[in-house]
DNA sequence: CAGGTTTGTGCAACAAGTTGCACAACCACG
DNA sequence: CGTGGTTGTGCAACTTGTTGCACAAACCTG
């Protein structure tokens, strides 16, 4: 549902060719939406045919060559359309509560390594993107875009804090389970 | 990847049908992993067929009967692996952040309605999210399954908490956007 | 006991995302 | 000039989740 507007925004953000597209969901776009090269040129596909996008008409070259898409007024307007429709939040289906879950039940054995890497992975995610804040938004530029760029980074920043916050605190508990005695790590069985 | 091993796992709370499970998935285990009764009948068939859960013997019933089952030692097995085993933390993939990337671009009419939409649910969920932390957990019960569920709640909450605080952000920022005189809806155009 | 509603189980088709691989052109290097 | 790596495009099969519907039994209610 979402995939064919992530690609429109790239695309009027700069024309661009299906790998340039992938590199792009690489970094930036796809810290919230990532995507395969695989994914990105299907739908490539289907815009076209639908009339939002089409190739650059400087070049018409065949298989294997490289194709550059530009936005047509048609998929402006579906995007514009799209952003201001209401969409239900979703909630957030994360695996890790799943296993906590889980593990009230069959044991914490295995879990707090996996939680420390965790912590660790999300505390580097942190660090790139508070260098990304300083590097690309001082305080001085200040455009609507800037801004609202500024936001949703703000949002990934917010976001991993909680994690490293959460995770520190979950990692604590874990401590104090095992060091209250034996037969905490196997809870008894049904 | 997951969806099986939620239904170990709310099997091994309690064993259940299908329609007990699917309501149970509406409720608390739905506040971080949600499934339609039709994934969960399909899943069940599957666990089955694979040796992990049985239809207790007590009964069996034909096509349209209530079916119960239970994990057998090789479903428990497979949770505990599942649960100790490593998994990478995916990135956030919300819609949000997209359509304000793509606001910046086409626009940000409309969008704002709908975050104040977002703003009044995430509030709402936090609401229920805290009425069940007073309810459920009280300061003295405290097993060792009530800590690491009371965790995984407390994400919940912290993660509301962010979105309301988020969300009214992003509001504040909107209203700057749009006091800042006319231009400022519609960016230049390509 | 006839007829409608609720409860419970399940299939089929579809949509979205993932994985694996194929293949063309271009470029560098002996 | 040929051959091997890199760049760029794309198909096919599979997995997971969603949507729509079918159908049986149980339970009311007149």
């Amino acid at each position: 549902m979402s995939l064919p507007h992530a690609i429109l925004t790239a695309l009027l953000e700069k024309p661009s060719s299906g790998l340039e597209l992938t590199r792009r969901f690489d970094k930036s776009i796809g810290y919230f939406w990532s995507a395969t090269h695989q994914q990105i040129y299907r739908e490539l596909g289907r815009l076209e045919a639908e009339g939002l996008i089409r190739t650059l008409p400087a070049e018409q070259p065949a298989r294997g060559q490289r194709k550059n898409y530009e936005v047509l007024p048609a998929g402006r307007a579906e995007l514009a359309r799209w952003t201001a429709a209401a969409h239900d939040p979703k909630p957030h289906r994360d695996v890790l509560f799943l296993r906590l879950r889980a593990a009230a039940v069959v044991g914490t054995g295995g879990l707090e390594a996996d939680l420390r890497r965790h912590l660790e992975l999300h505390r580097r995610q942190l660090a790139k993107y508070q260098e990304i804040e300083d590097r690309d938004f001082p305080p001085d530029r200040d455009s609507p875009q800037d801004r609202l760029r500024h936001l949703v980074l703000r949002a990934g920043i917010d976001l991993e804090t909680f994690w490293t916050q959460w995770l520190t605190h979950a990692l604590s508990e874990f401590a104090e389970l095992s060091g209250e005695g034996a037969g905490n790590r196997e809870p008894a069985d049904g």
